[in-house]
DNA sequence: CCGTATCCTAGAAGATACTG
DNA sequence: CAGTATCTTCTAGGATACGG
């Protein structure tokens, strides 16, 4: 029997990987194929790529489409229930951007990337 | 130069620690000492512990009392800044909560300790 | 273009023993 | 009671090469 003290344990097992939250927020926008993904994140090697996005994919938070043609095709988006995580990845992201600001304004040599 | 692609990164690094939010999530209720989080933790380490109270507390989210009394006598509390993660902690919980609501009416073998 | 298979590494986490 | 010092274990993530 799998236990958890806190929800957010559970939240952290299916958000917390070092790219997760990114992908998502990447495919809230929309779907995107393997390619896209892979552009979008430059620092990530295949293997992980694929990797966090089976993990997401397990836990329900995105779906996979195969067009089966030749050359391959394959797309990825956030599913309905996916969908529902908007709020944390949103809260998550606010309240990282205003801290990674407070310590920058701390002369902390510190960046942002996104606008 | 520190570089982040997302805020949600930053908050990741602060709170994504395996125990961390769990800490944070006890110390919203009442500054508490060294030995009742241990008690309240029953499988964290004491080094481990330790450890993760410090990085909180070099992120501001905690703060550290020393009363250099004899027995020695520590207290932990959440900071003012700490506060403001309270927003994300709640829902961090409550969205893992109904995941875990969710997974066991699929019929996972999986349990919530947390009332 | 998309994915798998190996092998490898760095850092988180744990066990244990010891000090003021 | 609170904390440090070692040593060990474990695993997420990374590098590389190959296959449908």
């Amino acid at each position: 029997m799998k236990q958890y003290n806190l929800g957010i344990e559970a939240t952290l097992e299916i958000l917390g990987g070092k790219w997760k939250a990114l992908i998502v927020c990447l495919l809230m926008s929309g779907k995107k194929r393997t390619s896209e993904l892979e552009r979008l994140i430059p620092d990530i090697s295949q293997k992980v790529l694929i990797q966090q996005l089976r993990e997401l994919e397990r836990d329900g938070i995105v779906g996979r489409i195969n067009y089966h043609q030749m050359p391959p095709k394959v797309e990825y988006y956030v599913t309905e229930y996916g969908i529902t995580a908007n709020k944390i990845i949103d809260i998550m992201c606010s309240w990282g951007r205003e801290n990674i600001r407070l310590r920058k304004s701390q002369g902390e040599d510190i960046e942002l990337l996104e606008k």
